[in-house]
DNA sequence: CAAACATATAAATACATATTCATATGTTGC
DNA sequence: GCAACATATGAATATGTATTTATATGTTTG
């Protein structure tokens, strides 16, 4: 079976996907929620980064909705927003050093 | 079974593959090339590039091992470097436009 | 409602990078 | 070796974006 080739505008918002997840920061922010929800305090805290940062990066990947955060009380706990993404990420994760 | 974090220095070294991805014009000559081996002028005409900024960016694809070239006297033909990648983007194409 | 806490946003900056234009390198046929 | 073709490279530019600093918004508790 011969794989087709998307139309550009497809090929566009794929694109825009996987630039969010070109960035390092990012993406030890996803694969931190991957494990389990997290409130931005502790992406922050355990990645050591500012809670600042921590909330733009959240902001570019709720906007892609790649993330979705969960209020309780004060906090806000994200995960990946479903499991299209998150299956994606393990398989990565997995694939990161096997032999090509 | 729960997934692990990859260690720091895989998360880069896989975000450095994302990024490249991310970009449309890259992301357009891979799926090119997915259906079969390409010249770079073969590229740049079908996909409207410039012959420079196609190879621009082959180089970048050239230097992740994201894709490789075949020389046939004058010509070289690129293909995706491996199995790998092409499953991962034949997937990722299939994803696209699905609900979520 | 005020104070404390958690998260979000705005502006500024520094850095990265996609694209263009010009030129160089490499390959083939005469 | 020279001309024609195919691809690669270098420099310049323009645009994008990650990060910081400072401040604002929202939430709970007294």
């Amino acid at each position: 079976m011969i794989p087709h080739m998307p139309p550009e505008a497809d090929t566009t918002v794929l694109a825009e996907t996987f630039r969010l997840l070109g960035d390092p920061t990012r993406l030890r922010i996803l694969f931190y929620c991957l494990e389990a929800p997290r409130s931005v305090g502790d992406i922050a805290e355990s990645l050591q980064l500012s809670q600042s940062l921590v909330s733009h990066h959240l902001r570019l990947l709720r906007g892609a909705r790649l993330v979705r955060g969960n209020r309780v009380s004060k906090q806000i706990f994200y995960e990946l927003a479903d499991k299209h993404v998150s299956d994606m990420l393990a398989d990565m994760a997995h694939h990161v050093g096997e032999d090509y």
